[in-house]
RNA sequence: GGCCCUAUCGUCUAGUGGUAGGACAUAGCGUUCUCAUCGCUAAAACCGGAGUUCAAUUCUCCGUGGGGCUACCA
């Protein structure tokens, strides 16, 4: 039988790097096994469920590459299948209609809770004919309840082994508001189903749900399907990570300057780890060593500044044109016209980057030379007046350079000449921050090639001026 | 409160019945005019107790800590 694992958000929210790691885990899996990765947005909340987050997490899918196989749909497209299976488990009296109202839910949760027992419906509703219940729900509020028989319901976990619950403490749950407004745990079950879905992976907080979801499954005489409950991903507070700490909408790692395959690197790495010590690994190393035996079982506190490291990792070997084209979303419209300058920056500085967001401010100084103080030329404790020498003896010596040699390896040559004869510090020092107007910057051959031989002499002359 | 899951450096983790390796972060050194990169070094962990065993971080149990769920959300 072929493997077919779905991820099945609900959008409710924008796109999270929790969503996106579960994506990621079952992609991975489909991957790996040559099964397939099938996508399903579950919409059955009408209240929370806005078209602009399936937008948003189809965009950061299609970002992160996670390629989904055949058409998705939504839940909200199939009520009328689920209306089927309500009816039948009506029918066959495994569910039935409640008229309970949410007050005296709440009271009687209260009052089991406070005398230590698990809460639970108490199933006031369970002997009320199906006739009676048709004939009273068309005038008064009532749900679909879910007949749940005592017994142990136990599942092997990929990732956790056996797991046991006790379906007595469960009760019968809610499954649907009404025929065709079907609640979560139900419309799981039939989609799933329908799917031919082999592998249900989520995350762990849905792991209490999967009971549920048995019972559910053997009173349609559905097929069984094997559970993989991943980690959750935890915030630095330890816990499951919410909206008020990093847990941003996912598509802010993108508009911030990660590279995708950085990202999954990470993500992959959260909760699982290859056989080997290696940590920075290509997409078609990470679905050639993936599997869900290596998953780990507790939760990992999400780590950002690993997250730069991995990033400048990969900023370091990206090929040149794809730096280019990926950095043009990051910098001024005037920028971009200046293509070759650009690239030269862009290898010049990409060391220096975590994000590509960095980079604007990292290229400053190559279009305009910043504001700085007299002392910013000054190399430790060398005096004004040597430093104004070098200046100028270095100034004569570059713009003896050929302009058609005005290379960064010529101009290296001609510079350390210099420096090697008067002192590197007093003689580099100055003529970077003349040229950079910084106190970190590239050196000063790298600056010089790239803004030419004339704004360097002006730059270099702008400092003499200041120290005259 | 109840149920379930879980436990190795600050963080992500490797690993084993004979006390622990890598990575990020941190500190120092080196390369270097600066920053960054890079290289090296240091500091840094098996939650506690009992049991099994010649031996337990590893197996079992009990605590404790952490997390999740406990909706007419998903």
């Amino acid at each position: 039988m072929p493997i077919r694992v779905r991820f099945a958000p609900s959008p409710t929210g924008p796109f999270s790097l929790g969503n996106a790691r579960t994506a990621l885990f079952n992609w991975l899996f489909a991957r790996h096994e040559g099964g397939q990765f099938l996508l399903r947005i579950e919409d059955t909340d009408k209240e929370r469920s806005k078209k602009e987050y399936e937008k948003d997490m189809l965009e950061c899918l299609k970002w992160l590459g996670l390629d989904w196989d055949e058409d998705f749909f939504r839940q909200s497209e199939r009520i009328p299948a689920y209306k089927k299976e309500l009816e039948k488990l009506l029918e066959e009296k495994k569910a039935y209609w409640c008229f309970c109202t949410p007050e005296e839910l709440e009271d009687e949760r209260q009052a089991q809770m406070s005398q230590g027992l698990s809460p639970k419906y108490g199933g006031r509703c369970r002997s009320i004919s199906l006739e009676e219940a048709e004939a009273r729900a068309k005038k008064e509020p009532a749900v679909i309840r879910f007949r749940m028989d005592d017994g142990i319901i136990s599942f092997p976990d990929i990732i956790r082994g056996k797991v046991s619950f006790d379906t007595a403490l469960i009760g019968d749950i809610v499954i649907a508001k009404d025929l065709k407004t079907p609640l979560y745990n139900f419309a799981v079950v039939v989609d799933d189903e329908e799917m031919k879905i082999t592998h249900v992976i989520r995350g762990e907080d849905h792991l209490s749900n999967t009971p549920k979801q048995i019972a559910i499954q053997e009173a349609l005489g559905f097929s069984k399907v094997q559970y993989a409950h991943l980690p959750l991903i935890l915030g630095p507070d330890h816990k499951k990570l919410s909206k008020r700490y990093l847990e941003t909408s996912f598509n802010e790692y993108r508009t911030k300057g990660y590279l995708a395959p950085a990202v999954m690197n990470f993500m992959a790495l959260l909760g699982w780890h290859p056989e080997n010590d290696r940590e920075v690994l290509s997409r078609e190393e990470i679905i050639a060593e993936f599997g869900l035996k290596r998953v780990q079982k507790a939760g990992a506190i999400f780590n950002p500044e690993k997250l730069d490291w991995l990033n400048g990792q990969y900023l370091k070997i990206l090929p040149p044109e794809e730096l280019a084209e990926a950095l043009k979303d990051f910098i001024p419209k005037e920028w971009v016209k200046k293509k070759e300058m650009l690239a030269k920056i862009a290898e010049v500085d990409r060391g220096r980057m975590k994000k590509l967001s960095d980079f604007r401010e990292l290229a400053d100084i190559f279009f305009e030379l910043p504001d700085y103080s007299k002392s910013l030329l000054i190399w430790k404790e060398t005096p004004e007046a040597a430093i104004l020498d070098n200046l100028r003896f270095t100034l004569d010596v570059i713009s003896k350079i050929p302009a058609g040699d005005f290379k960064k390896e010529t101009i290296e040559k001609y510079v350390m000449t210099v420096a090697d004869k008067r002192g590197r510090g007093e003689v580099l020092w100055p003529l970077r921050a003349a040229l950079s107007g910084r106190e970190a910057s590239p050196g000063p051959a790298d600056i010089l090639e790239i803004i030419g031989q004339e704004e360097g002499a002006r730059r270099i002359n702008f400092a003499i001026g200041k120290l005259e």
